[in-house]
RNA sequence: GGGAGUUUAGCUCAGUUGGUAGAGUACCUGCCUUACAAGCAGAGGGUCAUAGGUUCGAGUCCUAUAACUCCCACCA
């Protein structure tokens, strides 16, 4: 029995606890059905969770569900991504310190309670959010054994020849003091300008004009370079060059990638301001000049200018080069730059011992990868078709921080040559453990490698993780490739992509059969909301408990698939009106279906129609839920639930009300149809709002049903044999019947129960009409019916008087 | 510079294989109907971004264009 009113605050905790308690979501590895596995994104323990994530867990949470309840043994895991970069600036910043002003094993405790604290309250949000993960599948990416899972990757792919150790350019972010991967770049819009030189031809009164954006790493110039098939600067061959201000030379050199047309032809290289200095260094065997320290400062080889910052350097640069009369003139320009993601410090390049994990040279392959994945949505693979085609580096994933995996090397003191642990010994921390083999060159002393991995050098590997690679072969044969990756779409290129890589080494497979590609949820001004921006203007938890659970999901249906989400009052208000209509429409059918069990009768067509519309329905939902769409199927849904109540329970009640006036089974047709129809729905609602359709369940179907939750039923078509005509004739009744009778009465202002004398049927058939005769009269209080043969109309006859 | 997505009612969005423009919401008019007034019924409201083209017929297919959002690249 349901009580008068629904209690959504009370009841989703308690519903909450109930699906814990009895492990409804627990994945049973002996299961004999077949497998769905969820490559659950662990989200970044860097602050708080906000509505975003809510929005896209819940997204992807609706597939759990559906899957679950369309007879999956789901493999639904939950993991939390607690090391690294974001980690160690969250930390920072809450904390007002520097990791390197602490000090290493200081610094990395402090990372440890942080994330722990950050972790309970992320759990607690998702579970109040009725999120239907398995929490025993727990990971967290910075544990003794996903640090090993990371570390046998490392181990794998340096034995696959798929790792390498250099003394390399790297993409370098002085605000972080580490290197960082091109994933992690983005584009910022910044105002510079152009300087034109004069760079003196040595020995001669002739200069030749160079422009360049950077005049800070004139003292890093390596050489200039004009394009081979440059005949207007061909004379400068053989040449040198001598720079302003610094006044040594450098050699001319000639290379393709020179544009002859941009500028004056001529370019100078540094060590280095960008990516293609970074080409031509390793290409011509540039000696490295570093004018750029670790944090940021010009370093000595810049001389009056060191200790300086890069634009406080420039500035003064650009003051002294106009000053000396070295400057021809100066255009002011926007470009775009590149930035560090996380901090928005531009990017530098810089010169250290990295390891790299190649990329490059299969860019076939990760393309082949990713057409064998299915994309939902489908247009979301250009993005990672774009990533591929343009990749310009290799995987750097050595990072000079200290929250994170340890690489798993220690470096011969005599020779420098990585001594890499052997894959038995992992989990190894260098710092702390000694290595277990000597050098090549007999040399028994080591210096450890202080360096961590890359965060996503471990999150690559949930796939790995997950499966129990390496742990349990059965387990990694059942699971292995997963069903499903859901993440949002800003981390196709890095999380997706490395995942893919690790994949194709490690297992010479794909990672997932099927990628679902989530969008954001948009702050003001176009903005995403994000934990390390921390623009939400919610607290989640409240905000959940202020709308209830049930209701903030019914809001993460309004957008489509990939699509971005706003927060929209109306959606919240719409969602509250839903719940409140299946509880109410629960609990009156209810009322005649107590103790009853169902029983197969003859049933009437009006019965037999809205079976056909829950079949029709069933269809739409299935086809689109089968693309991930689940905001279309929850249309499909809730346009059925809102036709069941307002046309066929209207129908219904008449008769069951009174069975002493339309017969017992006319009644039994309709408890049969109601208890049917009804619960098979129920079920689907169970996917979308899961409290509010588990206390229905729990205080009507469940007696006679016996499963411990809907959540454990099975979703499915409801059995029953109709002809084909069925929808069209039960359409005609309801809309073109009922519904003008009901406009009738609209357009004449008087009540719908008002009485009708009688109205006349015009159809070329009238056999399911005749069918139907009691039903339509009883829902439109109509006392009789008269029948006409020909085109359809409707006429209708004198209001009965009251008196 | 290359690419993706979007553009349909005041607002939020559906619209399958081309066949008379849909829903919710808001607004308006009614209705206390033995579940729900957080409800029910009804009405009005659209040059389907623009311009061409294919077709008997285009919101839908093709070609341009525009605006907004995003991805990638270039950044001497």
């Amino acid at each position: 029995m349901l009580s008068n009113k629904y209690n959504a605050s009370e009841a989703e905790p308690r519903i909450q606890k109930f699906w814990q308690d009895n492990g409804v979501y627990k994945y049973d590895p002996k299961s004999k059905k077949p497998t769905f596995s969820i490559d659950t994104p662990p989200p970044t323990v860097n602050g708080h969770i906000h509505l975003g994530h809510i929005s896209s867990y819940t997204q992807s949470e609706f597939v759990a569900r559906y899957k679950r309840m369309s007879g999956y043994n789901v493999f639904y895991p939950f993991g939390f991504d607690d090391n690294g970069l974001p980690t160690e600036l969250y930390v920072e910043k809450t904390h007002g310190v520097k990791a390197y002003e602490v000090g290493r094993e200081k610094f990395r405790q402090l990372c440890y309670d942080t994330v722990q604290e950050l972790e309970e309250e992320f759990k607690e949000i998702f579970i109040a959010t009725g999120n239907s993960a398995d929490w025993d599948l727990m990971y967290h990416t910075v544990s003794l054994d996903s640090q090993r899972i990371s570390q046998t990757s490392f181990v794998d792919l340096y034995n696959k020849n798929k790792l390498y150790c250099a003394l390399a350019p790297a993409l370098w972010c002085t605000k972080c003091r580490t290197s960082i991967a091109q994933s992690e770049l983005e584009t910022k819009e910044s105002e510079s300008c152009f300087n034109y030189l004069r760079f003196y031809l040595d020995g001669e009164d002739n200069f030749v004009e160079i422009a360049t954006t950077r005049p800070e790493l004139l003292c890093a110039c390596d050489c200039v370079l004009i394009n081979p098939k440059d005949e207007k600067n061909k004379h400068l061959l053989n040449k040198k060059i001598r720079i302003p201000l610094y006044n040594f030379t450098v050699p001319v050199l000639t290379d393709d990638k020179v544009e002859m047309d941009k500028g004056s032809g001529v370019v100078m290289c540094c060590t280095f301001g960008d990516q293609t200095d970074a080409l031509w260094f390793k290409k011509y065997n540039l000696e490295y000049k570093q004018a750029i320290d670790d944090g940021g400062r010009m370093t000595e080889l810049a001389g009056k200018y060191a200790g300086l910052k890069v634009k406080e350097a420039r500035a003064k640069v650009i003051e002294d080069l106009i000053a000396n009369g070295h400057m021809i003139r100066q255009e002011n320009i926007t470009h775009q730059v590149s930035v560090h993601e996380r901090c928005g410090t531009e990017m530098e390049i810089n010169l250290k011992r990295q390891w790299f994990i190649k990329t490059l040279d299969c860019k076939e392959q990760w393309k082949k990868l990713g057409n064998e994945i299915n994309w939902h949505p489908t247009f979301m693979k250009a993005r990672y078709d774009d990533w591929v085609e343009n990749l310009s580096m290799d995987w750097c994933i050595s990072r000079q921080k200290y929250f994170g995996v340890p690489i798993p090397v220690w470096y011969c003191k005599k020779c420098g040559t990585p001594i890499v642990a052997d894959e038995k010994d992992l989990p190894v921390n260098p710092l702390v453990d000694a290595p277990k083999k000597v050098c090549k060159c007999g040399c028994t002393e080591y210096e450890p490698e202080i360096d961590i991995l890359d965060t996503w050098a471990t999150s690559s590997v949930t796939p790995q993780i997950n499966c129990k690679w390496k742990v349990d072969d059965e387990t990694f044969k059942k699971l292995y490739p997963m069903s499903l990756r859901p993440n949002a779409h800003d981390i196709i290129r890095t999380w997706d992509f490395y995942t893919i890589v690790k994949g194709f080494y490690h297992n010479n497979a794909r990672p997932w059969d099927n990628l679902m590609i989530m969008g954001f949820l948009m702050a003001d001004k176009g903005q995403k909301v994000s934990k390390s921006k921390n623009n939400s203007k919610h607290s989640t938890l409240d905000f959940i408990k202020n709308y209830t659970a049930d209701v903030v999901r019914y809001w993460t249906t309004s957008s489509g698939l990939g699509r971005d989400i706003m927060l929209n009052e109306d959606t919240f208000k719409n969602g509250a009106k839903v719940v409140n209509k299946l509880y109410n429409a629960g609990k009156f059918i209810w009322q005649f279906l107590e103790g009853y069990k169902p029983v197969k009768t003859d049933l009437l067509p009006m019965d037999k129609w809205i079976i056909a519309k829950y079949n029709k329905m069933f269809e739409n939902f299935t086809k689109n839920f089968d693309k991930y769409e689940f905001s279309l199927a929850m249309n499909e849904l809730e346009t059925f639930f809102w036709n069941f109540c307002d046309n066929y329970i209207e129908i219904a009640k008449n008769r069951l009300w009174k069975p002493e006036v339309y017969g017992e089974k006319a009644k039994q047709s309709a408890q049969y149809t109601s208890y049917i129809v009804f619960y098979n729905m129920l079920k689907l609602f169970g996917i979308f709002l899961p409290h509010v359709s588990e206390e229905i369940y729990q205080n009507t179907f469940k007696e006679n049903e016996k499963f411990i939750s809907i959540h454990s039923t099975t979703i499915g078509k409801i059995e029953e044999a109709y002809n084909p005509t069925i929808i069209a004739d039960g359409d005609l009744v309801v809309n073109d019947i009922v519904g003008r009778v009901r406009q009738f009465k609209s357009e004449n202002k008087i009540s719908l129960k008002t009485e009708i004398e009688d109205i006349t049927v015009t159809n070329n058939n009238l056999d399911f009409i005749k069918a139907c005769e009691e039903d339509i009269k009883a829902v439109m209080s109509i006392h009789k019916i008269n029948y006409k043969t020909g085109e359809f109309d409707i006429a209708i006859g004198k209001v009965v008087e009251e008196n």
